[in-house]
DNA sequence: AAACCTCTCAACCGCCCGCAT
DNA sequence: GATGCGGGCGGTTGAGAGGTT
């Protein structure tokens, strides 16, 4: 595969070897290697330091959108579905916002999956008369949200009132991020301390101290959590990282911020 | 079986913003 | 204030998979 950028721009001489294209599952590994011991400083050295021949943004690229401990891999749930759309009804493009909002999911796959799977159908909703919403928990919070800034002041504008709240708020400091965080700060201290910045809110409950995160190998795929790494929540019947908020306390506390004294 | 079409999604591109100098 | 750089974001592209004719 060649580039225009790479034939004719003079100032891609010093970064002639840079591949582009898909990455392989060696250049994977480099790179989740380097970034899971090293963290990421400054993406434009990271190529450098863990021998890759990519530049600084592909390898954020890789890392934030398929290599990060967290993302989810399954499909969209219904409850996801619901929350993009009345998210989308309010923010517009903002995939980054949204995706604070989908933990475990990407901007760009919730980009990818609002056009190919979202897009039509909204046009055709938007002419509905009657809603029957899926997940009453999400989309009453967001109309409750709505109504009762409509009804505080007309002349506030919602959706900048919810930009402004979720640029302050930000609930999914997502593993990632916290491992970023974290990671770097506590290599040469006690794995146990590696919950202790951990943004989960306290009423789901969390058990510490936590152990290792991972397996020994580091190894994506075997990223579990052990015993210690686990929410108290008897109603869930599966692990859940954390990555995992719930709908009440995400909009619950957006809208009692929101509410008029 | 082959050609064509549609869809998905990983990755790139260009722009913008914040920060340092 | 001008400039350069790095990070982040949204739009777009294109390869490949899957479906249809």
């Amino acid at each position: 595969m060649v580039f225009k950028s790479e034939k004719s721009n003079p100032k891609m001489k010093s970064k002639e070897k840079q591949r582009k294209g898909l990455w392989s599952p060696e250049e994977d590994e480099k790179l989740r290697s380097h970034v899971l011991k090293y963290g990421h400083g400054c993406w434009s050295t990271i190529p450098i330091q863990a021998g890759l021949q990519r530049n600084g943004k592909s390898c954020r690229l890789r890392w934030v959108n398929y290599l990060r401990p967290g993302l989810k891999k399954s499909l969209f749930t219904k409850e996801e579905e619901s929350i993009l759309l009345s998210l989308h009804s309010m923010l517009g493009n903002k995939w980054s916002q949204i995706s604070k909002f989908l933990p475990g999911r990407t901007d760009n796959e919730i980009k990818n999956y609002w056009h190919s799977n979202l897009k039509k159908g909204v046009t055709l909703t938007q002419h509905e008369t009657t809603r029957t919403p899926q997940t009453p928990s999400i989309t009453n919070s967001l109309e409750a949200l709505q109504s009762t800034t409509e009804r505080s002041s007309s002349s506030i504008n919602v959706v900048e009132t919810f930009n402004a709240q979720i640029s302050s708020f930000s609930p999914s400091l997502v593993f990632s991020e916290w491992l970023d965080h974290n990671l770097l700060m506590d290599q040469s201290t006690q794995k146990s301390s590696y919950v202790q910045n951990l943004v989960v809110p306290e009423e789901r409950g969390f058990i510490g101290p936590c152990g290792p995160l991972y397996l020994e190998n580091n190894s994506l795929p075997d990223f579990v959590p052990t015993s210690d790494f686990l929410f108290e929540d008897e109603q869930s019947s599966e692990i859940e990282f954390c990555t995992s908020f719930s709908d009440n306390f995400l909009f619950g506390g957006l809208i009692n911020e929101l509410r008029p004294m």
